[in-house]
RNA sequence: GGCGCUAUCGUCUAACGGUUAGGACGACACCCUUUCAAGGUGUAAAUUUGGGUUCGACUCCCAGUAGCGUCACCA
């Protein structure tokens, strides 16, 4: 079998999204799991949509998601510079399957041309212009689609004749996306849905000019949960956004897998090498999913609990701006790794660690139970009176003291936990007496003594 | 509107033409438990509608309906 080889395709206009991270780890998977090549490429010609610095973001996220590609970068705007496109769009004319137009871009609309599929150009033998396709009248056109797994045709009296090279002398993606695939030996072409209804002017392309047709497979578009495509006014789909919110790679990388492809053993958890190994076009899903931020969080969660204590704490210590002190966060982790499913979660579990004037302030007194007065003296004077500072002998006293006094154990905490830490949710309050220390902690409950 | 694609629990999805239609998230309940989690167990929850084909249809065919995409010298 010829050697597989895909290529991931962004047009630098900003951020990675989070469809188009799904389409490169789609095509990096496909060509790993049969050892072929994944290569990137840059296209950049619209120069008015082009965003500067977008370019290396793009790269910079696939290289944080482990998603490397194979040989250099290859960039459109370089190989516009070498006549690549103006070539093959003159051959086109030469063999009589194009045409100069002079059209202007901006009164086609007024002057009526825009809802007609003939150019009114196409005959009046122009030398210089913009470079359309002529299309022919009935003819069909097809092919077999691999993630829809279907054979797709068009009769051809439904194309139009499409712009292929414009008057700035840069290709149109259309042109651009054949003379490159085909000069890269790309042998899949994964991309969005939305590029299906401009499928049969790239296939009337690779005819024209002679090329072999790639396999070509559309993805679905993942779905805002109100329905329609997922954009950037309804919830975060930057990649960088979602990282900066606080989701590690993994999870979101785990999530998207899912999102448009399955295994038949339904198999959640995969890192990207488990996920090559076990893909295969098989597996893609021919309808629109829905971008669910239960499930990522639920993922993100997963692969939290996952972490070494250190490498999360390092992670939150970065994800806090290096604002606190490493140390705190490093202990104070295996209290909250089990009840946060986000970076985020973690500052409003822990932040009373940190917080210095804490003795001082006042929490909302309701929170306190009837009996807050005994089962705070008591607490202060069991606290007060340990010399040997450590955790099991804190407890054991306090659970003495219950007894004794014959306190209901989880409202004798709670007043404790309210004391402390001002919150009804929190770690383990033992754990974090504990931790904070003997005088914060007895400050922390004479304040409300 | 033309063209094209799609249709299984709320969501992600599994099911050689033969299953009590399975799993996961979420929801709810119970267990564990000094709070909240995590973990464990369980419950509710789906084949878009109408016609065919077939002994038998989630699965194949046709139509309706709905959703999505696209109709630029943007990608």
């Amino acid at each position: 079998m010829e050697k597989i080889r895909t290529r991931f395709a962004p047009s630098p206009t900003g951020f990675l999204h989070i469809g188009g991270l799904r389409t490169a780890l789609y095509s990096y998977a496909l060509a790993k799991h049969y050892k072929g090549d994944f290569l990137l490429r840059i296209e950049d010609t619209d120069k008015k949509r082009e965003v500067v610095g977008s370019k290396e973001k793009i790269q910079e996220a696939l290289k944080l998601f482990n998603l490397n590609w194979d040989e250099d970068l290859v960039i459109q705007s370089e190989r516009v510079k070498q006549g690549l496109y103006k070539k093959a769009a003159e051959k086109l004319i030469r063999d009589g399957h194009a045409f100069y137009c002079q059209c202007k871009a901006k009164n086609a609309k007024e002057e009526g041309f825009s809802n007609q599929l003939r150019d009114p150009c196409r005959d009046k033998k122009l030398t210089s212009g913009a470079i359309k396709l002529k299309v022919n009248d009935n003819e069909i056109i097809s092919f077999q689609d691999f993630v829809v797994n279907k054979k797709i045709s068009w009769n051809t009296s439904t194309v139009s004749d499409t712009t292929l090279l414009k008057s700035d002398g840069f290709p149109t993606y259309h042109l651009a996306v054949v003379v490159d695939d085909s000069d890269m030996h790309i042998s899949h072409v994964l991309r969005g849905h939305d590029w299906m209804p401009s499928t049969p002017i790239h296939l009337l392309i690779y005819k024209y000019l002679n090329l072999k047709v790639p396999e070509i497979g559309h993805l679905t578009d993942i779905l805002d949960p109100d329905g329609g495509k997922l954009s950037k006014r309804k919830g975060s789909v930057a990649v960088e956004k979602m990282l900066q919110e606080g989701y590690l790679a993994d999870a979101i990388l785990n999530f998207i897998m899912l999102l448009g492809w399955a295994p038949k053993d339904n198999k959640e958890i995969f890192s990207l090498d488990e996920f090559v190994k076990v893909f295969d076009e098989k597996g893609f899903q021919r309808s629109n999913p829905v971008f669910n931020r239960e499930k990522l969080d639920w993922f993100n969660g997963i692969y939290l609990r996952k972490l070494e204590n250190n490498k999360l704490s390092e992670m939150v210590f970065k994800f806090l701006k290096e604002k606190y002190p490493k140390e705190l966060i490093i202990k104070t982790i295996p209290l909250v790794k089990e009840r946060i499913n986000n970076l985020s979660d973690y500052w409003e579990l822990a932040s009373f660690f940190f917080e210095e004037n804490k003795e001082e302030k006042k929490v909302d007194e309701s929170l306190f139970g009837e009996s807050r007065e005994k089962h705070l003296k008591v607490a202060f004077k069991v606290i007060n009176e340990i010399d040997d500072w450590n955790k099991e002998l804190l407890n054991e006293r306090l659970m003495e003291e219950i007894t004794k006094n014959e306190f209901k154990t989880g409202d004798f905490f709670m007043d404790l936990r309210i004391a402390i830490t001002g919150k009804k949710f929190t770690p383990p309050i033992n754990d974090s007496i504990f931790i904070l220390g003997k005088n914060k902690s007895l400050k922390r409950i004479k304040n409300y003594l």
